[in-house]
DNA sequence: AAAAAAC
C-alpha cells in the first residue's frame, strides 16, 4: 500500500496532511504527485471528488519549498474556471503548506482590487487565479507572470465550456517556457488536446477511472410530469418538488437543486423559502459576498437546501450532500453528471432525482445515451401521471374557497398538517437567527472521517470559505448608472 | 438557450 510518506514530500507537508487525518493518496494523487516532484509536466484526466486538487498542491508546495517570493513575480499560478473553484484551491494550500513560510494570493472577480495589490506587490509564491482578474491584474501593469516555475490549470474542459481557452493560451504564453506544468481535465475533447500538445512538454499522462457516472454509491430516477395547463408548469413544478422533498423526509439532509437558468434559481428558492424550506440561491449574478456566504452555510450544515445554476455543478467540494435535485433537465448531457455527482460521493450513500417536463424530453433521452443506461422512472409524489396539481394545496384550501380561486404560490402552513401530508422532521439546522451571523467559524474545520472512511483528499473542507470578500473600495451595488 | 468570468 502506498502511503504519502512514500510519494517524496516535503517533511512539513506530510506533517500537514497527517495533521489533517489522511495516509492514503487516492490513485490520481499516488500517479501525479512523483512525477510532479521530479519537475516533469502531467497531464491528469479526472474527475472531481478524485483529490484532484491535492494532487497538485502537495507537490508545488514540497516543489517551492525552497527558494522565496518576489515582488510582483509570483512563483506559481493555478487558474481555476469559477471563483469558488479558485477558492477551494486557495483553502486546500493553507492547509497543506500551514507548517511553511509559502505565501499566497487568491484572485478572483467580484472583490476589491486593492488587497489582491497588496499581497501582489509584497510578493507571493502562489498565485490562485481565475483567468479574467488574472489578466486584469497583468494589464493594469501590477503583474509579471516571468518567475512563474509551476503553472497549474485546473478543470480544463470547463474552462473550454466557458470560453476560457484562448485566456488560458495568452497567459501560457506571458509563462516562461522552462515552467513546469500539470494540467487537469476530466475530459480530453479536441481543442483540450491541441492546448496541452502546445503547452506540455513530454507530459506524464496520469489518468484515473472516471468515478462511473451510473455510481451504484447514487441511487437515480426521473419523475417525468405534465402540466394541467401549460400556464401552470412553473408553479406545478415547484409543487411537485416540494412533494419530493417531502417524500424523502429525513433521509434529506442537505440537498443541491439545480435549475438551468439563474433566474429559475432565484424563483425556486424563494417558493421554498416561502413554504418554510431552508433553502438559498446561487448563481453568477449574485454578488460574491452572498455566494460565499450562502456557500458557506451549506458547508456547515447551517443551511440544508442549496437551489443552484451550474456554477455549482462541478467541482465544488462539499461533503455528504444527501440528494441532488434537477429541477430541469440539463440540456448539455454532461451537465447531467456533474450535477449527479455532487451526491454519493465519498463512498457514501445518495440519490439524484430529476423532473422532466415534455419539452426536456429530448435532453433526458440524450443523457440516457451518454450514460448508456435508463435512468428508472420514479412516480410522482403528487397524483399519478398528469394529474399533478397540487392537491396538498387544494387540500388545503378553505371550504369557502371556490374552485375558480386563483391559486396563488403562497403557503397555507395552518392547514398543512393532514394525515397525507407528515411534514418531515428536518434536523434542527434552520436556525435563522445562526445563519445571517457569521458564527461558529471556529467548528468549521475539516472532519475527514465523521461518515465512514476517507480516502485521500477528496472531501477536504475548505474554511477559507468561511470567510467573507470585504468589497472594500468597490461601488456599492447602487451604482450610478 | 444558458451559464460562467473582467470592468
Amino acid at each position: 500500500m502506498t502511503t504519502f510518506a512514500d510519494l517524496g514530500l516535503d517533511p512539513k507537508v506530510l506533517s500537514a496532511i497527517s495533521d489533517a487525518g489522511y495516509t492514503e493518496p487516492t490513485p490520481i494523487q499516488a500517479g501525479a504527485i512523483p512525477p510532479a516532484l521530479q519537475g516533469r509536466d502531467v497531464l491528469g484526466i479526472a474527475q472531481t471528488g478524485t483529490g484532484k486538487t491535492a494532487s497538485f498542491v502537495l507537490p508545488m508546495i514540497t516543489l517551492l519549498g525552497r527558494g522565496r517570493a518576489r515582488a510582483r513575480m509570483p512563483r506559481s499560478l493555478v487558474l481555476a474556471p469559477t471563483r469558488e473553484l479558485a477558492a477551494q484551491v486557495a483553502e486546500n494550500f493553507d492547509t497543506y503548506a500551514k507548517k511553511t513560510k509559502l505565501t499566497k494570493a487568491l484572485l478572483i472577480g467580484g472583490v476589491s482590487f486593492k488587497e489582491q495589490d497588496a499581497l501582489i506587490d509584497k510578493g507571493v509564491d502562489v498565485l490562485i487565479a481565475t483567468p479574467g482578474r488574472l489578466i486584469d491584474h497583468f494589464e493594469r501593469g501590477k503583474l509579471l507572470l516571468t518567475g512563474v516555475q509551476i503553472m497549474v490549470v485546473d478543470e480544463a474542459d470547463r474552462m473550454l465550456d466557458m470560453g476560457f481557452i484562448p485566456d488560458i493560451e495568452r497567459i501560457f504564453q506571458l509563462t516562461p517556457f522552462t515552467r513546469q506544468t500539470l494540467f487537469f481535465s476530466a475530459t480530453m475533447a479536441p481543442e483540450i488536446e491541441r492546448v496541452t500538445n502546445t503547452f506540455l512538454s513530454a507530459p506524464e499522462k496520469v489518468e484515473v477511472a472516471r468515478r462511473a457516472t451510473t455510481a451504484e454509491s447514487i441511487e437515480q430516477g426521473v419523475v417525468r410530469y405534465i402540466a394541467t395547463r401549460k400556464d401552470m408548469q412553473a408553479k406545478e413544478k415547484r409543487a411537485l418538488l416540494r412533494a419530493l422533498i417531502d417524500r424523502e423526509g429525513e433521509a434529506c439532509t442537505n440537498a443541491i437543486i439545480f435549475c438551468n437558468r439563474k433566474t429559475e434559481v432565484d424563483i425556486v428558492a424563494k417558493s421554498l423559502t416561502k413554504y418554510g424550506y431552508d433553502a438559498a440561491p446561487i448563481h453568477g449574478d449574485l454578488d460574491q459576498s452572498q455566494r460565499t456566504r450562502t456557500l458557506d452555510a451549506f458547508r456547515a450544515g447551517t443551511l440544508r437546501l442549496l437551489v443552484a445554476s451550474d456554477v455549482a455543478a462541478r467541482g465544488l467540494d462539499v461533503p455528504a450532500v444527501s440528494h441532488v435535485f434537477n429541477y430541469d433537465v440539463p440540456s448539455h448531457a454532461e451537465d447531467y453528471v456533474h450535477r449527479i455527482g455532487r451526491t454519493g460521493r465519498a463512498g457514501r450513500l445518495g440519490k439524484a432525482l430529476t423532473i422532466c417536463v415534455p419539452h426536456d424530453e429530448k435532453y433526458l433521452a440524450a443523457i440516457e445515451a451518454l450514460v448508456q443506461k435508463e435512468i428508472p422512472r420514479v412516480e410522482s409524489p403528487l397524483k399519478g401521471g398528469d394529474a399533478v396539481g397540487d392537491r396538498r394545496e387544494r387540500e388545503a384550501s378553505p371550504p369557502t374557497a371556490t374552485p375558480r380561486e386563483k391559486q396563488r404560490d403562497v403557503p397555507r402552513r395552518t392547514a398543512e398538517p393532514g394525515p397525507a401530508e407528515p411534514r418531515p422532521d428536518r434536523p434542527d439546522r434552520t436556525d435563522r437567527a445562526g445563519r445571517s451571523e457569521r458564527t461558529d467559524r471556529d467548528r468549521r474545520a475539516p472532519k475527514p472521517g465523521r461518515d465512514g472512511p476517507v480516502i485521500g483528499m477528496g472531501d477536504h473542507m475548505p474554511a477559507f470559505l468561511t470567510r467573507s470578500f470585504k468589497p472594500s473600495s468597490e461601488p456599492a451595488d447602487e451604482s450610478a448608472d
